[in-house]
DNA sequence: TTTGTTATTGGAAACCATTATCATTTACAA
DNA sequence: TTGTAAATGATAATGGTTTCCAATAACAAA
């Protein structure tokens, strides 16, 4: 019953929400939709596929809509490891998105795994960091 | 002075290890080292660059050697969500890394990051996990 | 409508990797 | 030898996430 309440919450931010963040979302309409719920629902809608689960490093997992008729575009993350700033970025993905397809399909092969997902982030200092 | 200490057993090894499975292998051979001291060590040593942390999703951190003159070669992950197991291809990587150089040049300068590290894994079910 | 059975819910407690605290020991300089 | 600062590790605290479980809701059968 939560799922549209977080699917709504998810899909009206460009940012990388915690489970906690969503819950506090979620809370302002539905009060009686508690924590456990929300991890409940996050947790199925990734399962699903809907929802991308990611760890930016900062103890906490975020989350975001999955692309899709509904999600956003597809984006790779460019994380700042001094603030926790996050840039979702899109100028590359062509390109990636060709060479991670490639790759797949040869550790597929190589490896005989199923892969279902990847991974492409880049860490460093955002402007506003380097400077302190 | 684990540094040692945890670099041998860091350099021994293909394997990811928690912080936990390198605290026991070095409280093998010095018991008085503990966890804590693992730890701090640890930090120090990805911090200098020596070492690697990685998340594979299961909610504890993973170590291995950086690439070096001791290191490993350089690598890419590709992770079992169900029992976890973690492969190091190579196969792919030069490709790979041309790419993330390129990528990591264009995003410098557009977000004006100083850019320090990028991350790049698969993940799928492996043979075993498929079969299941 | 009643009754019984099952699934869903959320608050509180448990879990567990990691971090902070702090008393003790070690290193080392004066 | 003595005093000060750094390093160490056992223990306690932290905090995000999971588990437990009693309460409620949903729904089927009578």
């Amino acid at each position: 019953m939560g799922r549209e309440a977080v699917l709504d919450v998810l899909s009206r931010t460009e940012d990388h929400l915690s489970a906690e963040d969503i819950y506090m979302c979620v809370h302002e309409t539905y009060p009686a939709i508690g924590l456990t719920s929300v991890y409940r629902t996050l947790d199925m809608l990734v399962n699903i596929g809907l929802v991308y689960k990611f760890d930016f490093g900062d103890g906490r997992a975020r989350f975001e809509l999955a692309e899709g008729p509904k999600g956003k575009d597809h984006h790779h993350h460019l994380v700042c490891t001094d603030c926790g700033r996050i840039v979702n970025y899109r100028d590359f993905i062509d390109e990636e998105v060709a060479l991670l397809k490639k790759t797949e399909e040869g550790l597929s092969k190589k490896y005989n795994f199923a892969i279902t997902n990847h991974l492409i982030q880049f860490y460093g200092l955002c402007e506003a960091c380097r400077k302190k």
